[in-house]
RNA sequence: GUCUCAGUAGCUCAGCUGGAUAGAGCACACGCCUUCUAAGCGUGCGGUCGGGGGUUCGAAUCCCUCCUGGGACGCCA
């Protein structure tokens, strides 16, 4: 039931010259529930209906009639609407219990697909916090997509190609051996690398080795690539470790090399079409009159780009998937780089250059000081993934002994606490990283909603062992004037809250929306376990608390889901 | 220099497409486990919404301008 949409047609059969869709649009959810359930405001009919906000309210008030509303009152020219509590319960409530796990769902998106672009850590590199961003809030919207109905293709777009390859190799064959890259997997390479980098300001005849070494790969040489390939196995081998721990999936792991022969006709292409132009030796589209810098496709040697291979890839996901939206999860950094190629794809007259989309967040930075792979200023998601799961271990072992599985919980908390610190605030928001923020486990915090979501089931089971089975599917049995206290029903309007939370995040593509919604209906319903006790002698006041405390179950347990986060019955 | 993003409580952040006294969390002080997990709940403290103009019945929100900070700006990605 979306009350919003029913009261606007209703009001707006009462006005003139008003569709429903807009009255909805004006209408709001006042903080205050001595304003009303549903508001609203009238100044914005005033001047179409040439009367007074606090007359329209005032007439408003006496006219409008219907089954859901209690009563209106007409205050400083709002029309403030009382619903009446137990229908909107029994309504709400029962929509939650009947759709279960696919409450605040939506088929919005059904026949679409959207393809999203994101996480794609750089091969032979650490896999650190600045990552994580990309890859929990590019999962978070394949999930938000997915439960609206669209087909989502997630794809990793691997850093596995370019010079820093030629470097690798060559600091291989220098310093390296077979056994030490085998045992130290991404490590040692990172240690190759930095080797590689020191060296160098000595030698710079390094950099035309490994400059070699990458044209060789270019060429197809056998030994450059299977060196290379090995490098990249390693890789993934130990990305895919973390992507489990924290619950990440692609459908491809198509990277930069996947579109080497992919770019030459695209090249012909821009050609073809007047776009390409010569300027020292390079090849690049102008965008002067779009007031951006020239896009660079091709380098004086003839080698390709960044730009060049973004387009490629595009082109490629266009035809391959026929997507509605195409969704890239970079930093900020590289805004300019996606407006142009964006503009360059419009300007070669594909309709589809609208439906690219770049998901920009902002920048990580460890205690002010900005990251430096080749300076060792970072911090591994793996310790910090492991640090996390092992305070909550012990927070376990201190609090709840007699848990069973008290290493699954801890994984489940721990990484909770980072993900859910990671998408808690506006993507663009700039993080300075801090272990005591990323280890704070109290307050607006993913251990939070999951420790009141424990508690949900906490009081399930305990009702179940002490009053035995209850069938909430024959709501009709329960009484509903026993949701009415003023904590009860504000989490049913957080409860209904959610359908429109789910889908605002889609629309903004952000989402915190989900994150802080969570905290908002665990702060309701933890107000009303203090506030109510649930499991009381009654069966009629204890039943109708249990059937809201499954919906806040169901709820919290679909919005964790959301964003990447599990939820355990017990921690 | 040009473009761009951000600036809300001591700190971290919400604030929907302009709406009723600007909301949370952390920190600090105090209170609450002889009933459902205290990773919890309550009370208190704390804000000239960066400054100044403007539009509007109404501005944290829209426009202009200035200040501060981040970022980008041709052969890295």
């Amino acid at each position: 039931m979306n009350y919003k949409q029913h009261i606007a047609s209703k009001i707006a059969t009462l006005l003139t010259g008003f569709e429903a869709q807009e009255i909805a649009a004006l209408m709001e959810y006042p903080s205050d529930p001595e304003k009303g359930d549903l508001s609203l405001p009238c100044f914005r009919l005033s001047k179409p209906l040439r009367k007074s906000p606090q007359l329209i309210a005032d007439e408003l008030k006496f006219a409008l009639q219907d089954e859901e509303i209690d009563y209106s009152e007409s205050v400083a020219g709002y029309l403030n609407i009382f619903l009446k509590k137990e229908r909107f319960a029994k309504t709400l409530v029962s929509e939650i219990l009947t759709t279960g796990d696919r409450y605040g769902s939506q088929e919005i998106g059904q026949g679409s697909t959207v393809v999203i672009d994101f996480s794609s850590p750089n091969i032979a590199k650490p896999f650190h916090v600045a990552h994580l961003r990309s890859t929990v809030i590019g999962n978070a919207l394949y999930q938000i997509h997915a439960f609206l109905g669209y087909k989502c293709v997630g794809i990793n777009h691997l850093g596995d190609w370019g010079t820093q390859f030629g470097r690798l190799i060559v600091a291989y064959q220098l310093w390296g051996n077979e056994e030490a890259v085998t045992k130290g997997a991404i490590d040692e390479l990172l240690h190759l690398y930095v080797k590689f980098h020191e060296e160098a300001e000595q030698d710079p005849t390094l950099e035309d080795q490994a400059r070699a070494w990458f044209t060789k790969m270019e060429q197809g040489d056998e030994s450059a690539l299977t060196l290379w390939r090995w490098f990249v196995e390693i890789s993934i081998a130990e990305f895919q470790k973390i992507y489990k721990l924290l619950g990440v999936q692609f459908d491809a792991f198509t990277g930069e090399s996947f579109y080497n022969d992919k770019m030459e006709p695209i090249i012909e292409e821009l050609k073809s079409k007047q776009l390409l132009e010569e300027d020292e030796g390079a090849w690049l589209v102008r965008l002067d009159d779009y007031g951006m810098a020239p896009a660079l496709m091709l380098k004086k040697d003839g080698s390709s780009l960044y730009h060049t291979r973004d387009l490629t890839a595009a082109m490629y996901r266009a035809e391959t998937y026929d997507f509605a939206k195409a969704i890239y999860v970079t930093d900020y950094a590289q805004n300019l780089h996606f407006q142009q190629w964006f503009k360059v794809v419009e300007l070669m007259g594909y309709e589809w250059a609208d439906k690219l989309e770049h998901v920009a967040f902002g920048r990580v930075s460890i205690e002010g000081a900005s990251l430096s792979t080749r300076k060792g200023n970072v911090i591994k998601l793996e310790d910090l993934l492991q640090q996390a799961i092992q305070k909550t271990l012990e927070i376990i072992e201190a609090r709840n002994p007699d848990l069973v599985d008290k290493k699954q919980a801890a994984e489940q908390v721990g990484v909770g606490a980072v993900i859910f610190n990671d998408l808690s605030s506006n993507r663009i928001k700039d993080i300075d990283f801090s272990w005591d923020s990323a280890l704070n486990f109290e307050g607006e915090t993913g251990p939070y909603v999951q420790y009141t979501y424990a508690r949900t089931c906490s009081v399930w089971s305990k009702a179940l062992a002490t009053y035995g089975p209850l069938n909430l599917a024959n709501e009709h049995d329960l009484e509903w004037t026993h949701l009415a206290s003023t904590e009860a029903i504000e989490v049913l309007k957080q409860l209904y809250l959610f359908i429109e939370r789910v889908e605002q995040a889609m629309l903004k593509l952000e989402p915190s929306v989900i994150a802080r919604y969570l905290i908002d209906l665990a702060q309701a319903f933890n107000r009303f376990y203090h506030a109510c006790y649930i499991l009381l002698e009654e069966k009629q006041i204890r039943e109708a608390r249990l059937a809201l405390v499954s919906c806040v179950q169901t709820t919290l347990r679909n919005g964790l889901k959301l964003i990447g986060l599990q939820a355990p019955d017990e921690i």
